[in-house]
DNA sequence: CGTAACCTTGATTAAGATCAATTCTCGTGG
DNA sequence: CCACGAGAATTGATCTTAATCAAGGTTACG
């Protein structure tokens, strides 16, 4: 893999170069084609990933067989890095499992793995990457609030509020412009409902003029009605992970 | 206050003399009584706060004046320290709030303040409240996680999941009795529903002889009935914060 | 005791899940 | 290049759950 890359990660940007030298050297590289399962949530726990290129879901399944969607995962973001920390409390080799499942959404994702001991390393030469992992973890709980406060009003206000977070995320690029990596299956899980509802609530949106989709691309035609309807509020809006 | 009290905070419980002295000189110990508000979530944050003494609830309000109870904090545990690493990546005094409100649920509610600038200082001297902190807050998200896995089947479900866990943190006490320290208006609203649904989930449950409620106290009469409603997993329930 | 907050109960309504067909889309092989 | 088939998405009809609306009943506390 390219030695670059690891810098542009948030996480290792105040490494030096023999930290970064470390976790390359002991870091490899996987690819994934669209489908393949990453990891179990029963598989014993052996390190987090970083994502280079492509995109990844993580989730859930109940009892009943079915899947919720927790996560969409996009290059240069970390997941299933809490486990590490739990597990350093403990005795170090204490079986310890995935939190969860996750699958490559696109072909050809490419994902960075961090062994468990390789990074406990790290860590013990560098305090700033501590601080930059307790940083990302707050991001994230933060992030894990404002889904729960949503998620118990409706799925128009859902809907509107995913839209919302997904345009900022992808601002740098078109305008207005939303991209699904994944399928419509898949968005209704994360929002916590079914496809029937969400093909309903897109159409609803469609008829009124404030989006247009076509196939997985979704064109916003009127922000402020889709603030309007998310219960737009300043603070929500801009912590958006 | 007594200086013992710090060393029972798990976060604490590797610092030396010293920087428990630290911790002890400058910080302030407060008092509020049922229904005080600790903090607004439109205030400037300046720290987070250990429960010593009584019990808290962190909420969110709606743009339609709705309360939504995000958690309950009891003793030695800790609330709003995710601002602190948000924070500590930017400049320093960038201008942040709370995440949410909090009120104190019992009268003679004792917190400990914990400044951001003492905090920032303790970091800077010992690795080892790094790694409580992320252990900390890795076991929040996990918690976080299935709360959100669980708000979305049923409110049944969701409340026996509620009484197992909170049997799960009391069992040292009484077996089978949960007292709960908030009224079942703030159960109700943590539950994701309405106080008159969540009054015939529990009639149901009485009437089926699976537990036996008395004000704020709950009997369990039949755990295993409650594991099979809320869809027992090991896992899940053994991941009970 | 009396009042207010808390909780329960019943009747009604609305949101969204379920069930059952279609239609659409896209990759594959003929 | 077209036809096929499978998975994805949409649509309509119905059913379930839980929210809403409207009264009562209980409890706690001055």
């Amino acid at each position: 893999m390219d030695k670059s890359i690891l810098k542009k990660v948030n996480l290792f940007s105040d490494l030096n170069d023999d930290e970064l030298e470390k976790i390359y050297s002991h870091s490899t590289i996987k690819k994934f084609n669209k489908g393949e399962m990453i990891f179990f949530e029963t598989e014993p726990y052996n390190g987090f990933y970083i994502v280079i290129d492509g995109s990844v879901k993580i989730f859930k399944i109940s009892e009943d067989g079915r899947e919720h969607v927790i996560h969409f995962v996009y290059p240069t973001n970390t997941f299933a890095e809490a486990p590490l920390f739990e597990q350093y409390e403990k005795i170090k080799n204490e079986e310890f499992t995935y939190p969860a499942n996750s699958m490559a959404l696109e072909d050809n994702t490419k994902l960075i793995l961090i062994r468990s001991d390789v990074f406990y390393g790290i860590i013990e030469m560098n305090k700033s990457i501590c601080l930059k992992m307790l940083s990302g973890l707050s991001r994230k709980l933060r992030h894990l609030n404002s889904h729960i406060e949503n998620i118990s009003q409706g799925v128009p206000k859902r809907l509107s509020l995913f839209l919302l977070e997904e345009l900022k995320k992808s601002e740098k690029k078109e305008k207005d412009i939303i991209e699904l990596k994944f399928s419509k299956h898949d968005l209704a899980s994360y929002l916590g409902t079914i496809d029937e509802t969400l093909s309903r609530c897109l159409k609803k949106l469609q008829e009124s003029n404030v989006i247009s989709v076509k196939g997985r691309s979704i064109h916003i035609l009127n922000k402020s009605a889709l603030l309007k309807t998310s219960g737009y509020k300043m603070k929500n809006y801009h912590a958006a992970e």
